[in-house]
DNA sequence: CCAGAAGCAACAGCTTTTGTTACGACTGAG
DNA sequence: CTCAGTCGTAACAAAAGCTGTTGCTTCTGG
């Protein structure tokens, strides 16, 4: 699959956003963000719609307006975004019905889901200790 | 992107392929395999191909031939398992190069590279609590 | 009213995955 | 040695997802 880049488009944005604010800008357009991430303002609308869509940011329309971060930047962690804007699971059990003729065809299914459940969980737990804060203190001013 | 689903084909044939010895079959054929998974052949080989270059799988050709395990089930993880057959990172940085007047596009790239590889770290660690024989006694027989 | 910006649908190009067919390479049985 | 059975692999098609693009609609402050 052409593993998607989503995660680093809403993260760029983000930190964007922020970096923007503690300047004194507290909104951007799309075409501004875009301009920083090097690709269409569509695809950042399309992500920072999702973003919109659970509240870790807000979005007005009309003349002057433009995208501000939801809640403070040290709140809103890498975690919230991937939930934000990764629809699909890490990992998928088989696409059609294994034979269920087969013990292992018949049991496989329950065990993988709670151990597919588990390694994403460990991965999620990793993207809550980042925020949107620590990723502007982390990169070189 | 279609969530790949060759985890679950290849920790399927390992654990049919364990249950298979434990029964006093030591080999099963590509087709044998295919069988209790419910897809082609093909697919399987592939499979047990990318585990036969990573040495948890052995192959035989000829008459009568097949796969067998290369070495004891509880000596195979999922981790084993899916650095095998997973040939894709699980999160991508940008797809084109980011805008390198704006600080963020400059500084962004080696913090998330960090923190993708922290959250790998953590869903392979997972992956490496579980064995194929962990997984045949957490089926019902 | 209207200019500017978000929201959204439709489409094309690209890549990946899965499935299928076909065929060559190898090997044990007879 | 022959041959049937099996792995190994290439080529191709269908389906799905991601990115990028265009164009239009909706909203809103001035």
């Amino acid at each position: 699959m052409a593993a998607n880049s989503r995660l680093t488009i809403a993260a760029h944005a983000l930190a964007w956003l922020e970096l923007a604010r503690r300047r004194g800008r507290t909104t951007l357009t799309s075409d501004e963000v875009a301009a920083s991430v090097n690709t269409n303002a569509v695809i950042v609308r399309r992500s920072l719609t999702d973003l919109h869509r659970a509240g870790l940011v807000t979005a007005r329309r009309g003349n002057g307006a433009g995208f501000a971060l939801g809640r403070p930047a040290a709140e809103i962690t890498l975690l919230d975004v991937w939930l934000a804007v990764s629809p699909e699971p890490l990992l998928a059990l088989h696409r059609t019905e294994p034979n269920l003729e087969c013990p292992v065809g018949r049991g496989i299914r329950p065990v993988l889901t709670d151990l597919y459940d588990e390694a994403t969980q460990a991965f999620q737990a990793s993207l809550a200790r980042t925020s949107v804060a620590d990723i502007l203190e982390r990169m070189p001013t």
